[in-house]
DNA sequence: CTTGACATGTTACAAGTGTAACATTTATAG
DNA sequence: CTATAAATGTTACACTTGTAACATGTCAAG
């Protein structure tokens, strides 16, 4: 999985389809995607085109089709997302970002659980700075 | 303070010098962004423009200077920004984001301990699912 | 082999963004 | 009052993104 290329919104939802379960025809995602938006056939086969060009999937012909995957870890992508807004942000408090967090999505109690974890690692008052950047 | 228009990236410098200080005029920022980014004066007065045409700014006359100030609350667009990012990620996994979270910035102790606190408040096991909309 | 159906490839076009130059107004120094 | 400097206003232009139509290639049926 190559290093997360700038995936644009509606590029996104594409990419959502491919991560949840690949290889797609471009007709699968066509209709998974017209469950969900009101884009055309041609939209959407744009949007994968798009993202063939950015390296963020690949495909391997069968026949006359073509068969899509994702070339991109999604949980990187996330990351990486979360990142570049974090960086947006500047220094700017982190506070509001974890509040949206909990009020948007409905969060199961083990996702919290999952989140107090993550932040337990980091507790230790004055403890040691990390430093590694993500896999 | 009214409801977050779309701010672009480049624009969110301009918003950030505001929020951590106005009125200012317009050289004021022109000043601040010229130590962060390679930005010509001109550029900078775009993305002023612009903000102030989106309503995210406003401006009073005090002779020939304009006196910019923000019209949008940075807490609230910090938070609209990050569930603009939550419904992009759709059901995914919000541990990445969390971690992208602790990773990026050197967290301070109190801000962990803030950002436990408000995990602890969702805590309660199978408890009330929270509704409210943010303020 | 010809034709049609359906796949992919190529092109389009308006709005938004990043990046900036050029033009106009106006306060202030002479 | 006039010229100048410094402020703001107007215009520009290429690239990206959202949204899509039109063109071309190719398997498969007759």
């Amino acid at each position: 999985m190559a290093k997360a290329p700038k995936i644009t919104e509606a590029e996104w939802e594409v990419m959502m389809a491919l991560w949840a379960k690949s290889p797609l025809t471009a007709n699968d995602v066509v209709d998974i995607l017209s469950k969900k938006t009101h884009w055309q056939r041609e939209t959407i086969r744009t949007l994968i085109n798009r993202l063939v060009q950015k390296k963020a999937l690949g495909f391997k012909k069968d026949g006359r089709q073509y068969h899509y995957y994702p070339l991109v870890d999604q949980t990187a992508c996330i990351k990486a997302e979360t990142r570049s807004l974090l960086r947006r942000f500047g220094g700017a408090p982190v506070e509001p970002m974890l509040a949206a967090l909990v009020e948007e999505q409905q969060l199961s109690p083990d996702q919290i659980e999952r989140l107090k974890q993550i932040l337990a690692g980091e507790g230790a008052p004055q403890g040691r700075r990390h430093k590694k950047r993500d896999a």
